[in-house]
RNA sequence: AGGCGCGUAGCUCAGUGGGAGAGCGCUUCCUUGACACGGAAGAGGCCAGGGGUUCAAUCCCCCUCGCGCCUACCA
């Protein structure tokens, strides 16, 4: 006997250690199933579990769980990321308390460091994903610093710089001050913000006059070498070629003209500061201008800013400003909008910088990955995100994959002391071609993106030919949210196509992102975040996650409501206590008999209509969930069995089994209580990839025949497992139809619930056979005390009506409603039923919808028009009746 | 600047070329032998606005308004 009410915590824990116990979710290497493989998008190792993350590792259970059940070799490959700028900053940042810093501690003590911090926290986001019930193969957990992924890196590394894909070289890139490294186009976050372009006056070197440039970062004119106007500007024709003079620092540099300057911006000239601006970096090439870099690593002004030296650049600009204004260069100021790059690790404001980095050549990479999403050998779901991600591929750029930070993978380049030669290996050298020794390694260490688009197949074994390579290579499908389709998913692409020679996975399925209830992005500085770690502590992890999957469907954010989750905890609830119903009507001693048994006739099966219309029903719910798995629509199988298990199960089905249930005919009691028992452990089975937790308890509990020792490794339902039957459907349809009049009846009117009704119900041969045979049922659930069924019934003095297509259903209630209210919600039904009619006729009047229509839209349109005509007139009848007893009565 | 998405019941959202559905909320009634975290019955919508295609548009096309998001080197 289950207790009084479902306690998930301890429950969830139990299950857990259970199914872990057991090795259920360890993927073999070889095997005869068909192979189905998810790697999961690493978390940093220093992360915890946010929403994000819920909701993307029980999209990934439910697939893996699903597939796994339905006779894969599954394999959920799980693992962590070491996100270098983001694990080393938590790392400095604890050091700062300690009044350290990692420069202090050298570079091998502070990866030392980094990880013990490892050792202690890393393990927090991991636990956390085992609480959300997801079912990894543990045994293969990867981290992209394990050493052979480091190994994987450092193949591909070394490949592409033996193709000339990879090369070095002085750009300009994108620097973090703080984090005191380059960061890639991607890791920089545009922030639209309210700027000011301020115009400043440059003297000309010789003579009277002046030029006026207009910018947006007045501290960088310490930067200039030209001034730009545009060729065919007439106001400038003539400057071309002059020499003006910067103010305060006195530097001369010549106006030049570029087909880049727009007349129409500013003044129509342009300051060009090659070292800190993308587009001057091409001018100042164009033009053989000199680069002089004006700030530090730091972000504070280089010896290169003259009186400016050594201060910040943001004070530097103000002191800029206030100098100009002061010798009257600053001419006036104008509001700006403008957009405004932020470190996406440390939201700092990055400077475009220039240095000497490493960068793939990406352009024949791209290609490939194109291809393979337009012919279709990965499929984008939904596959409104292609085109994103064609825009993206089309218009990328070199990749810049150095990072000035510690914690990471180092570039496998060494520097000959003696000869200058450079080396790129895979192993580390001893010695240089030149004989020397003397070698040093390239400081920098890889963007984490290089080593996490290696992923899929860094962690299946690859750089060697592993089993599991072959096996599980490509993947089945990615699952996550489309803000890391260009960091992640398209760079994985273009890896695994050229390492492996095939896309990394067949699908990706990109799932929005949640936010909260009023649709703001959650973050921790709005204190809006929802702790997924929260909700499952208050409504259970089975509620969450059904909760998540309900929520997800395609193409649209989520915001997320906390009482959407309560909702479902009531849907734990109902099931728990069918399953409580189930386990007190099974006696001591009862036999259940596996269905199958049932359904080739080993046994005696006489199902009744109940029976064999709950069978139909989940026949079809079970196909309807394969279905919208196959096609990730993780919203509409969760509502499929939701809708099915409460609505059709609870609310009918177990209803209207009750009088054989509670009877002494023992055939007509088993057929219904091993129907019931069948269709119950076959709903368990259809919900336990969304809810693993108590379908798990439950089952183990239940009394009937199993065929595994664990739910979650039991077969998954098939429409076989229900037997359709159309008869049987449309034989309950009427059923239920004729409950439902009754009730309305008598909740419309107000007829206490206590007393049992005497009704009435006119049907001809077919329908008057099914309500007869049904009677008992219909007098159960819509409380009556007798049922009259036949052809020829008149309808008696003071009686409710319910009119249908196949019946008409009439209620005595003399002395007991009123006559008036009965007339009236005749009346509106009429009135509705009326303008039904009106409609189709208008419909058939019209020539052009006859001719034209496809012919069985027209003959509905007839039958339902006959259908709805004869209904308001049986109605009008009806309505004029009471009308006449209503005189009669006065 | 370009691109994408969204606008459907009070709220959160499904959905389809043939007069719209769910969950929650709301109203009324009910402690009927699994469940009040329950049951029964209801109310509630010019499917953002305008135009077009079509026999037929909430759905397809165009425009407008509103709200998001992504990409972008205009100083």
């Amino acid at each position: 006997m289950l207790d009084k009410r479902y306690e998930p915590k301890d429950l969830e824990k139990k299950w857990y250690d259970f199914w872990i116990e057991k090795d259920y979710f360890r993927a073999a290497s070889k095997s005869d199933k068909p192979a189905f493989c998810i790697v999961i998008p690493p978390p940093n190792v220093t992360g915890s579990l946010h929403i994000g993350h819920a909701l993307d590792i029980t999209l990934q259970d439910v697939m893996t769980r699903w597939k796994r059940m339905s006779g894969f070799n599954a394999l959920w490959l799980p693992g962590t990321d070491h996100a270098g700028i983001a694990t080393q900053n938590v790392v400095e940042k604890s050091l700062q308390k300690d009044g350290m810093d990692r420069h202090k501690l050298g570079r091998e003590k502070f990866i030392e460091k980094v990880w013990e911090w490892k050792k202690l926290y890393g393990g927090t986001i991991i636990n956390q994903l085992k609480s959300m019930g997801a079912s990894c193969d543990w045994s293969r957990e990867r981290f992209t610093l394990d050493e052979g992924l480091s190994r994987a890196v450092r193949e591909v590394f070394v490949r592409l710089y033996e193709e000339g894909l990879i090369y070095r070289g002085e750009y300009l890139i994108n620097w973090c001050p703080r984090c005191h490294t380059a960061l890639s186009d991607l890791e920089v976050e545009h922030e639209d913000v309210q700027g000011r372009l301020y115009y400043i006056q440059y003297n000309f070197a010789e003579g009277d006059g002046h030029i006026t440039v207009a910018t947006t970062r007045p501290e960088t004119y310490l930067g200039d070498t030209a001034v730009a106007v545009n060729p065919e500007d007439e106001r400038y024709k003539d400057l071309i070629g002059k020499i003006v003079r910067l103010p305060i620092i006195n530097r001369d540099i010549p106006v030049i003209a570029d087909d880049f300057v727009d007349s129409s911006f500013g003044t129509g000239a342009v300051k060009v500061t090659p070292a800190h601006d993308p587009n001057d970096f091409e001018m100042g090439k164009r033009h053989n201008l000199p680069f002089i870099n004006i700030l530090t690593g730091a972000g504070k002004m280089s010896a290169e800013a003259g009186p400016y030296t050594g201060q910040d650049r943001f004070e530097c600009r103000k002191n800029v400003l206030r100098d100009l204004e002061d010798i009257g260069h600053l001419e006036k100021i104008k509001d700006h909008a403008m957009a405004v790059g932020h470190c996406y690790r440390c939201k700092t404001v990055v400077e475009p910088f220039l240095s000497k980095q490493w960068f793939v050549k990406i352009k024949p990479l791209a290609e490939e990955a194109i291809r393979a999403v337009r012919e279709g050998q990965a499929k984008i779901i939904p596959s409104g995100w292609e085109n994103s991600y064609f825009d993206w591929m089309e218009n990328i750029k070199d990749w810049c994959i150095s990072r000035q930070i510690w914690w990471g993978h180092r570039i496998p380049v060494w520097y000959c002391r003696d000869c200058a030669e450079i080396i790129v290996s895979r192993d580390t050298p001893s010695v240089c071609a030149c004989g020397s020794g003397s070698l040093t390694q390239d400081d920098d260490v890889l963007d984490t993106w290089f080593s996490s688009a290696l992923w899929p197949f860094s962690t299946l074994g690859w750089p060697d030919d592993t089993e599991d390579l072959k096996t599980f290579y490509p993947t089945s499908v990615l699952i996550t949210g489309f803000d890391i389709l260009f960091f992640w998913v398209a760079r994985m692409m273009m890896m695994g196509l050229k390492f492996m020679k095939e896309e990394p996975f067949r699908h990706v399925y990109i799932h929005a992102l949640i936010r909260d209830a009023e649709g703001q992005k959650m973050s921790k500085s709005k204190g809006n975040v929802v702790d997924p770690l929260k909700m499952t502590e208050k409504y259970g992890t089975d509620a969450f996650r059904f909760t998540l999957a309900a929520y997800a469907a395609q193409g649209r954010d989520i915001k997320f409501s906390e009482n959407r989750v309560e909702g479902y905890k009531h849907f734990l609830n109902k099931i728990w206590n069918v399953a409580r119903f189930i386990s007190m009507n099974v006696t001591e001693g009862e036999e259940i008999v596996p269905f199958q048994k049932l359904r080739r006739g080993e046994r005696l099966f006489a199902p009744t209509l109940a029976d064999r219309w709950i069978l139909s029903r989940l026949s079809t719910v079970i196909r309807e969930v394969d279905q919208s798995l196959e096609d990730y629509r993780f919203n509409d199988a969760a509502g499929a069995i939701y809708q099915f298990i409460w609505h059709e199960l609870c609310d009918w089905y177990v209803e209207m089994i009750k009088p054989e249930l509670y009877s002494d005919n023992a055939e007509a009691k088993s057929a219904a209580l091993n129907t019931l028992i069948h269709v119950f452990e076959t709903s368990l089975a259809l919900l336990h990839p969304f809810m693993p937790f108590i379908t798990e308890e439950i089952w183990q509990q239940l009394p009937c025949a199993k065929e595994s020792d664990s739910l979650c490794i039991r077969r998954y339902p098939s429409s076989e497992d229900g037997i359709e039957d159309k008869e049987a459907e449309d034989k309950m349809n009427i059923v239920m139809d004729a409950v439902t009049a009754i009730r309305n009846i008598r909740g419309e009117l107000n007829v206490s619930p206590s007393l049992e009704l005497q009704v009435l119900i006119k049907a001809a041969n077919y329908a008057g056979e099914v309500l007869a045979e049904n009677s008992v049922r219909i007098s159960k659930l819509a409380r009556t005390k007798g049922i009259e069924i036949g052809k020829e019934i008149h309808p008696p003095k003071h009686a409710a009506t319910a009119i249908m297509p196949s019946m008409e259903i009439y209620v005595p209630l003399e002395g007991l409603f009123d006559l008036d209210a009965e007339i009236s919600r005749l009346k509106k039904e009429k009135d509705k039923i009326g303008a039904e009619v009106r409609f189709v006729q208008k419909k058939l009047m019209n020539e052009d919808f006859v001719r034209k229509a496809p012919k069985a839209v027209v003959e509905e349109s007839q039958a339902k028009y006959d259908e709805y005509l004869g209904k308001l007139q049986s109605m009008e009848k009806n309505i004029e009746k009471l009308e006449q007893w209503r005189k009669s009565d006065e």
